[in-house]
DNA sequence: CGACGGTTTGACAATCATCAAATACAGTGG
DNA sequence: CCACTGTATTTGATGATTGTCAAACCGTCG
């Protein structure tokens, strides 16, 4: 287990409560959930595909993603889940996952408290605006796999990487973890890890990025943004 | 405007009465909604991306999807919306559309009716189970766009359109209608139109598929889902 | 030291895009 | 009924991007 997944996680929550606000009661409801941590090692297999979803879950520390496997052992990340994320949130009876939950690094959850109570309305909320934020993640990504360049595909998810890790409050600036090894990368990116390496090695001579101890420095967000043809979204400054 | 876009749909409300049981105040409800209809030619622009949504529609008859362009015009259909299907369905206060939402045929709308009355449960459950199979196409479309091949693409993309025409009775066992041009499944499957052409000249070549006035049929669907690596979805017998 | 997972490199092949032009098709007005 | 127009499909030639395979390298951990 590593050190970030045996801290405390008190800024996951935060993600939660920027969405919408939340009243006393919701506060203290997501704080007594992490009484009960769950903590699961890298590679472990959070949901299965197929898998009936018992309960709803936050993640509070770690990175996770949803996969899928053809047969032949191609695979696809059709999403990435940081810290404050949702897992496994539906709305309808006997949810059953459409994809496998993976978890990428050490990864630390606890039970999501339920909001349908008719109280809790600021919470139905937070996970309303949390899972429209999945949504919009996903139609991202698909316009990203289907039209846009290795080089431009990368670069688009750099900065994706930034915004979503800024919301939770674990960017610093232009620099945040990275705890992917380039064949997840290329599992996400829809390319070959070989492939990975050769783009990123292209940013990095170009400058635009550096790697160091599992982070990556974003040097031109402007640049990379152009390069992306993505709106760049402001960051707090640092 | 084409006859099925202005042939009475009640064949769409099937598909929502299918996915949950509906009390008979639901259904009626459903029906009374459809006494309003709103008719878009193709091409028409739905929603804007970015503006927004004032109100959830049904959508009746007629196919729209929802599309990311790039600055330099390049184009990516995120989803296809199927009669029966839900357009700017959102849990959250003020939403705002992430994506365009584009007629590619002439098609009717309706206003969705509430469902967060308390009663209503019914209909609230057949909402949840519409947006828990779009987030399911939306990640099957992503392993399309990420893992397949062009051939695999085209393969599994009319699987899944066979499979959701059936769902809102529109498919005749293996034959259905397909109203798409090749740019537009082009922008769908992350190809180029000439490469669809190409891609489809192979698939009837191999007697998989043929085309005729606006309809496919598929002559082995078990050989197309071993091809695109998918489950073969029992459909009903004609 | 040795083993292991991750990164990097090189040579080569396959897939898919690009560009440009020809053909087919449907609707429209004479 | 026929030319006319615009859109969709088809074809060919060529090139760029990305994948494949195999091996070397590198750091970490036991």
């Amino acid at each position: 287990m590593s050190d970030a997944a045996l801290a405390a996680p008190p800024a996951a929550l935060a993600r939660l409560a920027a969405l919408a606000p939340l009243d006393g009661e919701e506060l203290a409801t997501l704080r007594a959930a992490t009484k009960d941590l769950r903590r699961m090692p890298a590679r472990y297999e959070i949901l299965g595909e197929g898998e009936p979803i018992p309960h709803a879950h936050i993640l509070l520390a770690g990175w996770a993603c949803r996969t899928q496997t053809l047969s032949d052992g191609r695979r696809q990340i059709a999403s990435l889940m940081l810290p404050g994320d949702l897992i496994g949130m539906c709305r309808h009876r006997d949810p059953v996952s459409v994809s496998a939950v993976l978890a990428l690094t050490d990864v630390v959850l606890c039970r999501a408290p339920r909001s349908n109570d008719g109280s809790r309305a600021g919470l139905a909320e937070a996970y309303a605006m949390s899972s429209a934020l999945d949504e919009m993640y996903l139609l991202r990504h698909i316009t990203r796999l289907g039209r846009l360049s290795a080089i431009e595909r990368t670069a688009d998810f750099l900065l994706e990487m930034r915004e979503r890790l800024d919301l939770c409050g674990l960017a610093a600036g232009n620099e945040f973890p990275m705890p992917l090894t380039q064949e997840m990368l290329a599992d996400a990116l829809g390319l070959t890890s070989v492939h990975v390496n050769r783009t990123l090695q292209a940013l990095r001579r170009d400058g635009a990025v550096t790697f160091s101890r599992g982070s990556v420095t974003l040097h031109n967000p402007q640049n990379l943004a152009r390069l992306a043809d993505r709106p760049l979204t402001r960051v707090r400054s640092h």
